[in-house]
DNA sequence: AAAAGTAATCTATCACTGATAGACTGTCAA
DNA sequence: TTGACAGTCTATCAGTGATAGATTACTTTT
């Protein structure tokens, strides 16, 4: 009798296979554990629970889509800032509930060193270490809350592929004029324009040196 | 044989009470039917499933916390975009995990209402359609990351009460700088702080008629 | 007052979930 | 050959959302 052997890495990635499949919810251990060729008990001896394997599952998303490291010069910080932003939300769209899975999730060690490096850069560019703080953790929480919202409609519209007029919450929110009926805007313009926002503010701060 | 009855009002109070006791993932059917003095299955003479239930209590949250309109005067734009999000923020606040119920859920009809007058008000204040909606929809996106973080915190540290001094998300992004050890930054600063960084930047677009 | 109808609850059960204890199977080192 | 141990298995637990169908209690009609 052959005992199929499984190993750490090939579990997140099967793991992040059955989430595009099934969505978060569908994430089971025990369909993790089939596709595995192996039962779900044993997933116990790799992980110590469940939320331990979906935070792995989760930096490997970011490891993978989210290596984005401060430019060398200090005059880019706007783009750092819009580009950081964007690769942060790529990442969370590169898999199905990508968000949700994110969320509630604690940052690894050398992510905290990633986003040391981060603060650095931006107190080169011209903030006080506060200001650059708080100006990467207002950018990460408005593309998690811009990104949540676009996969929970995408996963609500996969189940329910009813009412594609009514509420769609982007949508809905303006109202189409009398000309302007192509003017829908899409999750993207929404979290560019809040993206533009939130430089426009830092813009404002900045006290160059 | 007195079978006691309930109505859908009193299951929605009740289950936010339970919600703040045990938090989102121990409200469930059984437990909220206990409370109730009635089987679990009766629930479902009222709701069409677990679903509807949370729905309706995000709402009922908003409806008794969130009932903030727009002011008569076209100057005070400012002030309302930021009564606004902090009144939403409140309202997540008001419950144990009240930002993971709210996400992920639609918005009524009488929401949707309300949000056409914000719009209206904000056209009135010297803003495009397009403008007004996507500043309620980035102030908003905004501000139930921020709550969905700082609660996620909150859940952890109560199940966890050792790692005070490692990992609190907010804090550990600012390193504390030789003198200003007690300047860790609250979740209000933090929100606070970007929802300036909106509004600043929301000025910048606004084109006074 | 009796009967019929309907609103709301109950009992019983289903398929599924995360998790654990303890028996078993391989593999490698002494 | 014999241990040791890493890793999987079987079996089971308590808990979950949900549904079918019997039962109760109240309301309306006869």
């Amino acid at each position: 009798m052959k005992m199929t052997r499984i190993k750490r890495n090939e579990v997140i990635d099967e793991a992040l296979g059955l989430l595009d499949e099934t969505g978060l919810d569908g994430v089971s251990t025990r369909r993790l554990a089939q596709r595995l060729g192996v039962e779900s008990a044993s997933l116990y001896w790799h992980f110590k629970n469940k939320s331990e394997l979906l935070n792995e599952m989760s930096a490997a998303v970011l490891v993978r889509h989210h290596l984005h490291s401060p430019p060398e010069r200090v005059d880019d910080w706007r783009d750092f800032i819009l580009n950081n932003a964007r690769s942060f939300r790529n990442a969370l769209l590169a898999h199905r509930d990508g968000a949700r899975l994110h969320a509630g999730t604690r940052p690894t060690a050398s992510e905290v060193d990633r986003i040391f490096a981060k603060i650095g850069y931006l107190v080169r560019a011209g903030f006080t270490e506060h200001e650059a703080g708080m100006a990467l953790y207002a950018t990460s929480q408005f593309t998690i809350g811009c990104v949540l919202e676009e996969q929970a409609r995408l996963s609500q519209d996969a189940e329910d592929p009813e009412h594609h007029s009514k509420s769609e919450k982007v949508a809905v929110k303006v109202p189409r004029s009398a000309k302007a009926e192509a003017e829908v805007p899409s999750a993207t313009e929404a979290f560019e324009f809040g993206l533009d926002l939130l430089v426009q503010g830092l813009e404002k701060r900045r006290r160059p040196r």
